[in-house]
DNA sequence: CGGATTCACTTAACATGTTAAGTATTTCCG
DNA sequence: CGGAAATACTTAACATGTTAAGTGAATCCG
């Protein structure tokens, strides 16, 4: 198994047709997507032995970090959106990982924080996350990796200030 | 709106619990996750025009640069799963975007190639999506992001070196 | 006060990601 | 030749991504 990048059919050999365009595998969505999934799945393998997704984890680290948090400001947090967020957490909280109340002030408002068990399940995903983690970061080099996610965060910020103009012509 | 990243909740007021663990919006994962969210984020709009996905988009893409391909072959140009392609390739056929037939020599194989029809599509979209990435380019950097691609790059081969390892493993 | 807005979610609907199982075909090999 | 194993998909099942619509509670204002 074990397949190389070195196939065949991705040869040189393929005229580009009508539209040239940038060789589909440089685009950066693409060097971005694979990049992830380079990652995660060194990831995957350990979470799932856990019985927890990529999402569900990323929630939970989340929330031990924060103590409690709004359904609103935990989407921000852990980059999910709202639907999403809605159908984790009713399954967290049937796992009984997390608690949910309604604040006081505000019936809209719901509360979020993780459970007793919640915490021990993180505790006993950590250290293997975090090997993992320590592996790729002696694989890729730690100052590249930090140059990398610097890079990544100024991408990031001159893209959203892209949004923000978008918004302004929207008021036609 | 426009929210900045600049929200009380975020603050540096919440202490470690007892997991202390990397800053979870500094992680690498989070970082690919939201650097590609930003970019396509861009995109999205100009392929939901023409009544496009992601992925269908990507699938055009890779059928117009290499005339015809087999399904598993187009999955690993594309980067998709073969489940999803499966599913997607059904859809383009129902628009007749594609074309499917199976090869000759073998029954099993199926060649996929773009129909005139999706040549069409792709030509009326090309325009936007080079424009948009024009202006990804020039915001972010045209040096900046072929090194950002370079580094992408080396994640990734670095990264899938390290399954091969984890397969012979496996063979206990 | 009270109807219109806004807000904070939740549901719904459809498309994809992900893993496992199923199907048909081909190849291996005894 | 013929059954086991491998191959190339496809289906199924469940979870998430994404957009739109729905619901109940708070707020704006007239």
């Amino acid at each position: 198994m074990a397949k190389r990048p070195a196939d065949p059919t991705n040869g040189s050999a393929t005229a580009a047709r009508q539209v040239p365009m940038r060789d589909f595998s440089r685009s950066l969505p693409m060097s971005l997507l694979r990049a992830r999934e380079a990652v995660m799945r060194q990831f995957r393998p350990a979470l799932r032995e856990h019985g927890l997704t990529e999402q569900q984890w990323r929630i939970l680290r989340a929330l031990a970090s924060i103590e409690a948090a709004e359904v609103t400001e935990l989407a921000r947090t852990a980059f999910l959106l709202g639907p999403s967020l809605s159908r984790i957490l009713r399954d967290l909280e049937a796992r009984n990982l997390i608690e949910r109340k309604t604040a006081k002030t505000d019936q809209r408002r719901s509360m979020v924080s993780i459970s007793k068990e919640g915490v021990k399940l993180m505790a006993s995903v950590a250290p293997s996350s975090e090997a993992i983690y320590a592996e790729i970061t002696e694989r890729f080099g730690a100052r590249k990796l930090a140059e990398l996610q610097e890079m990544l965060g100024e991408l990031e910020f001159c893209l959203a200030s892209a949004n923000a103009r978008d918004e302004v012509t929207d008021d036609a």
